[in-house]
DNA sequence: GCCAACGTTGGC
DNA sequence: GCCAACGTTGGC
């Protein structure tokens, strides 16, 4: 049973698009404890959202954990700041937006709404499987 | 240890 | 470009 995730991500820094070309990222940059908190507790293959934040405000595609946390190799091991990395499963056929999430009475307690400053947040199933369908995405 | 000032994020 | 939210810094 695989936790759920959605990270945000500047597109003009990062983008989804990056990650289907590149194969995989170490999602670094990370500085706020909550968020690192919510990493180290990122599984092997937990699925992960990843939302275009500022010039898309949408939902882009699916990734998954291919390593856990360890901390991050170009900062003061002091700091103890960490990295994942996470791999591409595949595009949303239908990008989902910040407007339609907050349309969706359904989602409105999830922590993108809420706190909206948290650049990593878990999810629930049944938020994680609202959104896909809202994307038009299935998991094989 | 409190809190005002300041910086950053991110939606509008 | 503005501003709300919120984290951090520094004076006291």
């Amino acid at each position: 049973m695989p936790n759920y995730w959605l990270v945000k991500t500047e597109p003009g820094e990062f983008s989804f698009e990056d990650l289907i070309r590149d194969k995989k990222t170490v999602w670094d940059g990370v500085r706020n404890h909550q968020a690192k908190k919510n990493m180290m507790q990122m599984a092997l293959g937990d699925l992960v959202l990843v939302y275009h934040s500022v010039t898309q405000k949408a939902l882009a595609g699916l990734a998954k954990v291919s390593k856990t946390a360890y901390p991050d190799p170009n900062d003061n091991p002091q700091n103890n700041w960490q990295v994942v990395e996470i791999v591409p499963v595949k595009a949303l056929t239908q990008p989902v937006s910040l407007a339609d999430i907050k349309a969706t009475p359904s989602l409105a307690d999830i922590a993108l709404i809420k706190q909206s400053r948290l650049s990593v947040m878990p999810l629930s199933a049944e938020a994680f499987n609202t959104l896909l369908a809202m994307g038009q995405t299935q998991i094989k």
